[in-house]
DNA sequence: GTCTATACACCGATAGAC
DNA sequence: GTCTATCGGTGTATAGAC
């Protein structure tokens, strides 16, 4: 097994238990691999498979999520292409936020630079999309933080009142929130 | 010290370390208790203690933050309350949402009804206060969530981002976006 | 590379003195 | 009620055979 497959493995389990809940036992069953196999591929142990999974799942959003937004194209139809990928992302609302997850605990003390880094690339990509279909620049970047949060926000809902419903609006009125004319946003 | 003193102290606990991570020895030090008399307040171990704070918080979450919202008075000055005490009970941004923290892992199979109705009460509340503002049912109920989903992705952008303006700024805006002509808020 | 077996610390929980 | 001492189990991590 490639140390790829391994991590793409482990994700879910840091996904649902989060830092102290994924248990070496736990990432051993998800993977296939026996402990010491894991310690094979992550020598540092469970704080570098942490790593790794942040490292791939933040990849993985950079090239799905925010990849569209630096894409030629109408602002509308770039932020239409992210909300597209995010429902994808995260399964419509059933999967949680991992960089939400870590940000507790003894994990957050790990990985609160990466993490703040990973949030702040994301929106400073959509803030760049609002200034260029002519918001100013201070009310592009407070509109952007507005989708993260909304987003973040929709995952919880959606993950407490198991229902898909809030998160899918969200995704759904969002292009037209982040453009909709300075009067009318507050 | 009475059981309650000692709920009172097992909160920032919980809710810094999540439920995993709040060991007993955490909790131990965070009382100035031995773990033997923690046993003995709470025979059930960790599941007791945590299933004591999260009845401690919500209580004090419905008396200040839900009761203004069934006081007499307009609508607006009544959420302009909710949000004044919101602010509080947060620390400003400063505090995480112990339901959010408590909706993953082993405590979300624990707890997960509970953390349930407490967000549903809250939100029903405000759909209540929007109701009697003209607003149809339907519509009450959406922007109510959508109060919910802002607060809970505003408390996690203000960690992450070590900032507490997102936070404020949200609930600065908050009473004017729920009271909004419904042509203006898509 | 993957395994079985194991080391050692800490976990949640209990016994029993005071 | 609070403590010290300790239990069995599980946690992370390693050793060493194959």
């Amino acid at each position: 097994m490639s140390k790829t497959e391994a991590i793409a493995k482990l994700v879910p389990v840091f996904r649902h238990y989060g830092y102290e809940g994924a248990t070496v036992s736990r990432l051993s069953q998800a993977t296939g691999l026996g402990k010491a196999s894991l310690y094979h591929y992550f020598p540092k142990g469970k704080s570098e498979m942490a790593a790794a999974v942040l490292e791939y799942v933040e990849r993985r959003f950079a090239q799905t999520v925010i990849a569209p937004l630096h894409s030629p194209g109408d602002p509308q139809h770039r932020l239409q292409s992210m909300c597209q990928s995010l429902s994808e992302f995260y399964n419509s609302g059933r999967e949680a936020c991992l960089l939400s997850i870590l940000s507790h605990g003894e994990a957050n003390t790990l990985f609160h630079q990466a993490i703040q880094t990973a949030l702040t690339t994301w929106i400073e990509a959509i803030a760049q999309v609002l200034q260029e279909a002519n918001c100013d620049r201070e009310l592009a970047w407070e509109r952007a933080e507005d989708a993260a949060i909304q987003i973040q926000g929709a995952l919880i809902l959606a993950r407490v009142l198991d229902r898909t419903e809030p998160f899918q609006r969200i995704i759904a009125y969002l292009p037209r929130k982040l453009l909709a004319s300075a009067s009318s946003s507050v």
